[in-house]
DNA sequence: CGGCGTCCATAGATCATGTCTATTGATCGG
DNA sequence: CCGATCAATAGACATGATCTATGGACGCCG
C-alpha cells in the first residue's frame, strides 16, 4: 500500500467519478482505475460499488476513508515541515560558550547575528570546555565558541579571532604604576579561576607556572576573580574582552610584554550537516570581532 | 515520499543503524541507504547525520519523525481494519423490511440468523415497499425483504418464501362458518391498509377489485387493522405469517378457496460486493421458513 | 603503526510496477 | 436502434526499487 493510493482512493470519493478523481491526480483514468483495483487487492475489501451512472462508497470505504484522510493530511504536514525546515539558515542552533567569553562576547554580536541570520534561533549554552565538547559530540549543541583547540577528526574548528590576555591590578599594587607588565612579574601573586576553566591553565602557562600556588583561592568565575583582586587579594590575568567589566570592578589594566593572549575559536561536529548556519555564525563574529583583534595586534585595547 | 520510505525513516531513527535497521525493515543494507538519500533529496533537509560510529537524527529530524509515525500508525490502522472488513459475512448489514413483514417475520428468523451468522449485524428498517426500493439504490440500505417483484437492472432479488393469504372474519361474521371462503366472497365489506402498503394493492387484487371502496377506511397497520375487523368493520385478508396475531386479536380465520397469497423475496443492488451476505440471509430466512411454505402448499397453516 | 573489522556509500544489473494510449464492453438516453 | 458516457482491459514503455559486489572512512588492537 502506497500514500498515492491512498490520495487516488480519497479523490474517488470525493468526485465519485473515475475521469474526474483521476483527472484531479493528475494521471490517467485508467491508471487510477487499476491502482484502485490493486489497493481492493491488497485490502482484500471492495472499496467502490461501480456503475457506468454513479461510483458509490461501500461501508467498508466509509470506515477506512478517515485513516487514509488522516494518514495523508499527516504525511501532507510532513511535507510542509520539511519545507519550512529546508533553509539551514533557519531553526534552533544551539551554541555553547566558555563562561570567560559569554558575559563579555555575547553582548557585541548579539544583534549583528539577528540582522544577519533573521531566521536563526540562536540558543546560548554556558559551560566549561570539556562539557561543551561532550555535548557538541553527544549532539545536544550544533557549536561552540572555545579558546582551545579541538583534536579528533570528528570535531572541525574555525579561528575568529585573537583575544590578548592584560595584566590586571589593583590601583595600588606596585606593578600598577608600569606601563607594560611582563607575564613572569604576574606569578608571584596571581590569582586563578578554578579548575577546568581554559583561562586558569593559559593564565598559569603564560606567566610560566605549571600549577596554581598551594592555598591560593580560586575563584569560580571571573566576575568573582576580578572582585577578589580589586579588594586586593593579588593579581591576575584576563582576556581583553573583559577590560570593560574589569575597569567597572575598578582594576588597573596593563598589557603584557610577551603579548600573552588567546585564540577564539567556533567549533562543530565535521558532519553537522547545517554547516552554512555555523560558517553564518562564524562569520558573523569574526566580522563584528576584527576591530577588536587589529586594535589588540596594534597593543593597544 | 513514500509510506515504505517512512517506515525507513523510523527504523533507522529507531536503531541509530543502518544495517539493523534494513534487517529490521526486510531489506538491504544499500536499498535502505538509497531510499533514505533519496527521501532527504526530495524533503530537502538533512535527516541523519552519519558516522561509521553512530547514526544520530538531526533536529529537523526530530520535528519531522512525530507525522512520520503518526501518517504510518494511520496506514497501519487502515489495513488493521480493513483485515477485520474482509469478511464479507461481518459488519453492518441495513436490511429493509416492508411493515406487514416486520413484526411477523423477524421473531421467527432473527435467532437463526444470529446463530448462523454471528458475525453480521443485522440492521432492520421498516418501511414500504416504494421507500425501500429507493434506499436500495441510494445505497442506504443493503437488501430488503419484499413481497413484490422488483424491476431494472440495477437491482436482483431472489424468492424466498411463498405466503398464503388468509380471510380474516370477526367470529359473529356470516363468512365465520364456512370452513374454506373464496376470495371474491370478500370484496363485499373488505378493510384495506393505507396506500403504499404492498398488502393493500394484493388483497384488493385477489378478490377481483381494482380500487378500495369509496369512505372505506384505510388503517395505517396491520394490528390496527386487526383490530378494526375485531371490532366488526368488517373483513380483511391478512397474510399467512400474522395468523397468530390476528387469532391474539379475536378473528377467526379461513383458507382461501382459491389459494391467494404472496411471494416473499430478498432484494439487492445487482453490483453490491457482499453478495455472500445477501446469500447468507437469504439461505437462512428460506430455511427457516420452508416447513410454512410446506404448510401453505398443503393448504394447512 | 599496520592489518583488520565495522559501517555506510556507490556501481551496475535486474526485476517489479506505475503509467500511458488505444480499445472494448456495458449501460443509458434519445 | 444508434450514439454517448464511463469504467475496465491490453500491451508497450519507462521509472524506480532492490539486489550483490565493492569501495572508502574510521576505530581497534596487537
Amino acid at each position: 500500500m502506497n500514500l498515492r493510493d491512498l490520495r487516488y482512493l480519497l479523490a474517488v470519493a470525493e468526485h465519485g467519478h473515475f475521469g474526474r478523481a483521476a483527472e484531479a491526480c493528475g494521471v490517467s483514468q485508467p491508471t487510477l482505475s487499476i491502482q484502485l483495483r490493486k489497493l481492493e487487492e491488497t485490502l482484500g475489501v471492495t472499496l467502490f460499488e461501480r456503475t457506468s451512472k454513479a461510483v458509490a462508497p461501500t461501508t467498508a470505504c466509509a470506515r477506512l476513508i478517515g485513516h487514509a484522510r488522516a494518514a495523508v493530511a499527516e504525511a501532507d504536514a510532513l511535507l510542509a515541515m520539511a519545507r519550512s525546515l529546508r533553509d539551514p539558515l533557519a531553526g534552533r542552533f544551539r551554541l555553547g560558550i566558555i563562561p570567560t567569553l559569554a558575559p563579555y562576547l555575547l553582548p557585541l554580536v548579539y544583534a549583528p547575528l539577528r540582522a544577519a541570520l533573521p531566521a536563526l534561533e540562536i540558543e546560548p549554552w554556558e559551560e566549561q570546555t570539556s562539557a561543551l565538547l561532550e555535548r557538541l559530540r553527544d549532539h545536544s549543541l550544533d557549536a561552540a565558541l572555545l579558546a582551545t583547540e579541538v583534536d579528533g577528526p570528528d570535531l572541525t574548528s574555525r579561528e575568529l579571532f585573537a583575544e590578548p590576555f592584560l595584566a590586571a591590578l589593583s590601583p595600588d599594587h606596585a606593578l600598577a604604576a608600569r606601563d607594560v607588565v611582563a607575564e613572569e612579574e604576574l606569578a608571584a601573586d596571581m590569582l586563578v579561576l578554578a579548575d577546568g576553566h581554559c583561562l586558569r591553565d593559559q593564565a598559569l602557562a603564560a606567566c610560566g607556572r605549571s600549577g596554581a600556588l598551594g592555598g591560593t583561592l580560586r575563584a569560580s568565575s571571573l566576575p568573582t576573580l576580578l572582585n577578589m583582586v580589586a579588594a586586593g587579594y593579588g593579581t591576575t590575568l584576563i582576556p581583553g574582552l573583559a577590560a570593560g567589566a574589569a575597569r567597572d570592578a575598578g582594576l588597573v589594566l596593563r598589557p603584557l610584554a610577551a603579548r600573552a593572549g588567546r585564540v577564539v575559536r567556533i567549533a562543530w561536529r565535521s558532519r553537522f550537516p547545517r554547516h552554512a548556519a555555523v560558517e553564518g555564525v562564524a562569520d558573523v563574529i569574526a566580522t563584528r570581532l576584527r576591530s577588536f583583534a587589529r586594535g589588540a595586534a596594534a597593543g593597544a585595547v
